[in-house]
DNA sequence: GGAGTGATACTCGGATATCTGGTGTCCGAGTTTTCGCGG
DNA sequence: CCGCGAAAACTCGGACACCAGATATCCGAGTATCACTCC
């Protein structure tokens, strides 16, 4: 059982995305320089955010990505489900129905009962994953990580945000 | 995030190898064709269960495999571990340390906040498994299969079963 | 008839193909900007 | 000098190769059984 590599990259952008001032856009290019990681691929997960209401994108120069909802109403099982799907890990084939001494019908009315315990058990990963958000994780940084970072981070923002068209005087 | 269709059919044999009687064993062939299942393929899971302790193998003719532990002392947690393995199914790849703005060394210190999450997020996945074992499988079999479904299937073991060469007079 | 011995049949164990899904990349559609031109 | 228009540049979006891991299978190692032979 492996999680994708995607996830780990959809949530790191979105916590830097979270970061920019309301209304700005960051491009897929500069997100991907700023982790490191392949553009190209990283563009796949920030379409899969787009299409499941994380992100909105904005199309031409001066476009980019930017999150589609408040740090604090964006839960980790979001971004998570976005990018994995929201399909379960375990998948009952319910072979108790099947060979020479198959379960007798009327009895499969009910739930397979090895089927319940490992969607009990996924229950309880999604909750945890819902009660944390992206704004958590944000808090958590201002308060460990030390005032240079986040220095270094908001220069580098600076530099690669586009704000909207609206009356932002361009820093560029 | 997919699971192995390994896992279920592990946790069934293991349910099933716990009705039968104390030392008897049951063969890969049997098992399969309860299931419904390819033999060559369960085999190479029941391999897996047996070097993970879970199971015993005998080898041999009127050999087998039987558990090797009380059902009570038998979580999910142990069969889903012993087929997909123990490894977490988040990884970091610790890219807060690549890209041109990376953290500072001595704030990694302390974990990635974010796999922080995810492990929790898997450590309550785990306890779920944790809590529940093949005897407590067995119980609600019993509780809700109808008389019927046992009978059919102690017939069926003793068909196939293979009792350990102690006192046992053979059945056939 | 009983014990020893060899062949036998059946079991598990590991090594080997095949195939789906994640990984990685590319080119095309769409939009804003920008430059040039005309008024 | 200002407005209009076409070309261009940059963005996201979807379609196309590649590779690892799961899936599926086979053949070989090992052992209890069974039959045969010898005593």
């Amino acid at each position: 059982m492996k999680m994708g590599e995607g996830v780990e990259w959809a949530i790191h952008c979105a916590t830097l995305l979270a970061t920019l001032p309301a209304g700005a856009a960051l491009p897929a290019k500069s997100l991907a320089e700023y982790h490191g990681v392949s553009e190209s691929y990283l563009l796949k997960h920030l379409k899969a955010l787009a299409a499941g209401g994380i992100l909105e994108s904005v199309p031409g120069p001066k476009g980019g990505y930017r999150l589609a909802r408040e740090p604090d109403a964006l839960t980790f099982l979001d971004i998570v489900e976005a990018v994995e799907g929201a399909a379960p890990a375990f998948r009952c084939t319910e072979i108790r129905q099947r060979g020479p001494v198959r379960a007798d019908p009327t009895a499969c009315r009910r739930p397979c009962a090895i089927y319940a315990i490992m969607q009990e058990a996924e229950e309880a990963w999604r909750e945890t994953l819902k009660r944390r958000t992206v704004g958590d994780i944000l808090r958590h940084l201002t308060e460990t990580l030390p005032p240079r970072s986040h220095a270094d981070t908001a220069a580098w923002i600076r530099e690669n945000a586009r704000m909207l068209p609206v009356i932002g005087p361009g820093s560029e």
